[in-house]
RNA sequence: GUGGGCGUAGCUCAGUUGGUUAGAGCGCUAGGUUGUGGUCCUAGAGGCCGGGGGUUCGAAUCCCCUCGUUCACCCCA
């Protein structure tokens, strides 16, 4: 047991899942570039006034916020999401309309770590500011589920929901609360709690006491706005038009304050736990505002990557093959030649690698066997003399022996044409 | 923040009513094979039995505290 080990909530990424997790964002990358999404790297960390916008009825606010004082005495908190971070930047920079961009990275939740849940989590993302268009919604929408198809995911489901403009929003949160008050007789405490701080999410509560208070509260649709109204059926005609599967169902509140019109969340149908949402978001159009830049719709949405992944391992997809090396350098006169080898294949676009501290031939093998590579290039006291290699094919065994001088051209042969290794892209 | 489960080798886990020097499999290293991996055989390395306190002649084992972990509530990705 080693004296320090990661703090709670937090984990490594071993090899070889860090390259399963670095080939997701890429897949997602590809994605949303081809889409015309830009990539935005806002800092981990921001003054606590930027967060404070995503509503102080939210436990994300409230109490989950990783923030300190630093030397400066700024009060800062390390981001809970992207979203407020986007576009407190582009309120301070102010891009030109539509603002496309895409992001990767940590956030951090002061909450107990769970089955899917952790302090530091990753999350890939977009977020378009400037444009009210409900075919945008759309777009927004086909792209993560996309995603989920891109990398073999096939119980997702979509969930969509319309919260209404700012108004039809109030006014349904006053019917709200005006219902649970009067129902408030079979609400746990828990939930009693809530209604305090945010009518909303009381319908967002698993214990089943609850359940029977929920199914009978009013919903949202009959309190939207002709507007609102005709926004939300055309993003639903819209997904029906490209064949994207959905369920429309009133209870989706999401739980950042700063939603409104249209929210929709990705569940995960294969994960057992509590935390099956894999993604999720929707309309902010008055975020930016608040943070002090000019009335700007926006819309986005964030998908968790370690639930993603996690998702990936009860499906059995995404799975991984070992990076795949062309050359392991075997040298048994001391290790010089698989430093200069090893050195030149590697400059003329090989992958290569090799054994150190001078092991014993069997050993090297192993080695070489564990990499992956294709093909062994042995030195021994016989090639060292006669400045020549023997080349073994790992897989059939078979192996020649050949000058030094041909190896390149013998490798070539055997593993196809390489592209020197450039030093400016 | 609240509640339940679990902490023994790098990993997965045995360890009897408390009883001598704490085990297995996998992995790792080396040898069997004086230049050749994936199978097989042999050997070796590797443990403050999470930490602290207590009960006892004696604690991995029982009790208390603590830390970590895990699941759930809350909430969310």
């Amino acid at each position: 047991m080693s004296s320090f080990q990661t703090s709670p909530g937090t984990r490594d990424i071993l090899p070889p899942h860090a390259g399963r997790w670095r080939a997701m964002v890429q897949v997602f990358a590809d994605g949303v570039e081809s889409a015309g999404y830009q990539n935005i790297i806002p800092p981990m960390f921001e003054d606590l006034g930027v967060f404070q916008r995503l509503g102080d009825a939210t436990d994300v606010v409230t109490k989950e916020m990783y923030d300190f004082t630093d030397k400066g005495g700024r009060h800062i908190a390390l981001r809970p999401e992207h979203t407020a971070s986007v576009c407190r930047a582009f309120a301070q920079h102010r891009p030109t309309p539509p603002w496309k961009v895409w992001y990767s990275g940590p956030n951090f939740r002061y909450e107990r770590p769970q089955a899917g849940r952790y302090r530091q989590f990753d999350q890939v993302g977009i977020e378009v500011l400037g444009v009210d268009d409900s075919q945008l919604d759309v777009e927004v929408i086909a792209l993560g589920w996309d995603f989920y198809k891109a990398i073999g995911l096939r119980n997702v489901s979509l969930i969509v929901n319309s919260l209404g403009d700012a108004g039809d929003r109030g006014r349904y949160i006053e019917a709200l609360g005006a219902y649970f008050k009067t129902h408030g007789a079979t609400l746990s405490e828990q939930a009693l709690a809530t209604l305090e701080r945010n009518p909303l999410r009381v319908l967002d509560s698993k214990r089943p006491q609850d359940a029977a208070a929920i199914a009978g509260a009013p919903t949202i649709g009959a309190f939207l706005s002709t507007d609102a109204a005709a926004h939300f059926a055309a993003v639903c005609a819209g997904l029906d038009s490209l064949g994207i599967p959905y369920e429309v169902n009133e209870r989706l509140v999401r739980g950042l304050d700063y939603y409104q019109r249209t929210t929709f969340e990705f569940v995960s149908g294969s994960l057992d736990s509590a935390q099956n949402a894999v993604g999720g978001g929707g309309r902010y159009d008055g975020l930016v505002e608040d943070l002090g830049g000019p009335a700007t719709p926006g819309i986005g949405f964030a998908l968790g990557v370690d639930r993603t992944l996690l998702a990936c391992d009860a499906e059995e997809c995404f799975t991984f093959g070992f990076p795949v090396l062309d050359v392991f350098v075997i040298d048994t006169t001391g290790g010089s030649h698989a430093l200069s080898i090893t050195h030149q294949l590697r400059h003329n676009g090989f992958s290569a690698d090799r054994a150190f501290e001078a092991r014993s031939m069997k050993s090297q093998m192993k080695s070489a066997d564990r990499s992956g590579a294709q093909v062994a290039v042995i030195i021994g006291e016989t090639e060292a003399e006669e400045s020549t290699c023997t080349v073994r094919n790992l897989s059939t065994s078979e192996q020649t022996t050949i000058p030094l001088t041909e190896l390149q051209n013998h490798l070539t042969t055997v593993l196809g044409p390489r592209q020197p290794r450039r030093h400016t892209p």
